[in-house]
DNA sequence: CCAATTTACCAAAGCGCTTTGAAAAAAGCA
DNA sequence: TGCTTTTTTCAAAGCGCTTTGGTAAATTGG
């Protein structure tokens, strides 16, 4: 069923007929009913590419989705990211298009979706330090907003970020608080913006309070739950094991915690662990005290945002740019406590 | 820069360059070359809404993600089998339209990409036991190609599908080998039909071996981390608890890991465990002696296998339905050893 | 060397929609 | 009633491509 069997159908020209089901005013009402009515009885819904052509419009953002291929890794907080967005995608009518490549035509990929006039719009992932998609996208006119930032590039451009430098020093602070000066952290790839600024947050926390930073207590890698497990092995049989970790994501952080129990040691007690909480649904970390002291920021509700700023880009492209600052909530839950030495000098002191 | 701009700066019709660019033979090959020269230069790419308006095809494969809203859950292994559906749609020169809905509107979704005629066909992910997708995606005459069965649905549709039932079975047996009397089984959803041939294969194993089937622990949720350890947390608080646990993917086994540390035991030798393992990409559990004796089968490859079935349904409208069973293949890990009771009657022996 | 093929190119139609500009019908006004 | 204004409808152009049905140019064969 296409516009033309439609309009014949009910003995009106196209024109009318698109018209009534555009909602434009000069059809009369009695009509539009009428056409309405048809349309559903005999689910008419308007060709999306004939329309899109006819409108210039494409109605569809665009999701690059690198793969590496030697790490053959899939960004886990994609799928909740992607589900926060798509929930705004169809109340306002928009198609999302998923590219998936690999991360060496990377560039290729967004070139090719723009002059193919594929998308309206562009969601950027996972940006790094410096990442040069955001010149591309610059340059080829598209309309982008970036989920996070890219510290090194200048230029103006729209971007949704949570607040990782100072959710990063504030879990730092609240560990040394708790008495704990040996602070291992385990971040993201070194390369990525937002592990840049996690680890800035965490030296900034050290060094307030006058304390070396170890750079054998940092380290960078995929964020896999075995990257938390093999490196908290190595670090617990030290001689002189840190007594804390700062955990960039819920998944190696249940690494961390394997090998805690692995090392015959209590977490919340012997050992603390913070991390940052992407609220992943299949990892609740919530409740009233949740398992992980955490600062949390919802990728979703991120997802949310960046595709609203987006959309509105699109609808306003004239408007200046959008940018954004999500704040991380600190929730404290069973894995902090006070550290070892100090505890035992508070029992001392009784 | 479009169709025709190119072919006035050349001097050319538009015919000649399009059948240039897409490889016809009645072209002089040097006038091909010269063709080709000049899209690369000036970045021509044709307008996909043009080019698919024109030729009727869509080359574009529909994935519908639907996201409860009560649970907000989303499915952890949809990232990993979009990666690999991905790869093949990018070798075929095929889009990935995802369209993000809540549960209670997914009908209309399928109608409506299909009315659009914004797909040229779909991928249904998570089928249940009895899923009313199958018959609707068959009504609307779109092809398509279930990741997954649907039990009761007698009609002939394309699958590709692991063989739970058997690969549980095998799990099953093995624990049994062991020495293992009280299993649990932590299973998804009720209605989901992976997890109703997962059970099944629990059951005929038990069964063949003339065991009572124990409905009290045979569990059924939403699989995420915290099921698996609450779940776990309450049977080994029992009197009798079970030895051995059948989790159903690896999400709720770290749950169940967690449980048996935080009560004192040792997986592997207090408590056994076996998972089924998709190889999500940021769990990987694999290497010579896994932390998780599974039974995998990667997700990311049925994407692809998927995805391939898909494209070649669309290339031959024709052909038979394509039903594939991949196998998942048992890998022993360290979570599983004799049961205690074995173990104590083994060593009396001596 | 000329007719019959083959090769290389082109004009125009069509894909299904929106939108412009015009016309017909209805309504308003004196 | 007749004329103007407003409302309602329509025919046709256009979005950027592919593809059909040619025609002119080059090649072949007798």
């Amino acid at each position: 069923m296409n516009l033309k069997d439609l309009s014949d159908l009910l003995g009106l020209s196209q024109t009318t007929v698109s018209r009534a089901l555009n909602g434009y005013p000069e059809v009369r009402e009695s009509t539009r009913q009428k056409v309405m009515e048809a349309a559903r009885a005999h689910n008419y819904a308007p060709n999306t590419r004939a329309k899109t052509l006819a409108t210039g419009k494409a109605m569809t953002i665009g999701h690059v989705l690198p793969v590496s291929k030697k790490h053959e890794m899939v960004n886990p907080i994609f799928a909740d990211f992607i589900a926060g967005a798509g929930e705004i995608y169809s109340d306002n009518g928009f198609d999302l298009l998923l590219s998936v490549v690999d991360d060496d035509s990377e560039e290729a990929s967004y070139r090719k979706l723009v002059s193919r006039g594929a998308v309206d719009g562009i969601i950027v992932h996972g940006p790094k330090v410096n990442d040069s998609r955001i010149a591309l996208l610059r340059e080829l006119g598209v309309p982008f907003v970036v989920h996070g930032r890219s510290t090194e590039i200048e230029a103006d451009y729209s971007w949704v970020d949570v607040n990782n430098t100072r959710a990063f020093q504030r879990v730092t602070e609240f560990l040394l608080d708790l008495g704990h000066r040996r602070i291992a952290l385990l971040n993201g790839l070194a390369d990525m913006d937002f592990a840049t600024r996690r680890g800035a947050g965490y030296v900034a926390a050290l060094e307030e309070r006058g304390m070396q930073v170890d750079p054998a207590l940092m380290f960078h890698e995929e964020m896999t739950e075995n990257f938390g497990f093999e490196i908290a092995c190595s670090l617990l049989a030290q001689d002189n094991p840190p007594t804390a970790f700062v955990v960039s994501s819920i998944i190696p952080a249940i690494g961390v915690r394997r090998a805690i129990s692995d090392a015959g040691l209590e977490m919340g007690k012997d050992v603390s662990v913070v991390i940052h909480d992407d609220a992943l649904s299949y990892f609740s970390n919530d409740g009233d005290e949740p398992a992980f002291t955490a600062v949390r920021s919802s990728v979703r509700q991120a997802g949310r945002h960046v595709a609203q700023a987006l959309i509105n880009k699109i609808a306003t492209p004239g408007a200046p740019v959008h940018q954004e600052m999500l704040e991380a909530v600190l929730a404290v839950g069973r894995s902090t406590g006070q550290a070892p030495a100090l505890r035992q000098a508070l029992e001392q002191e009784k």
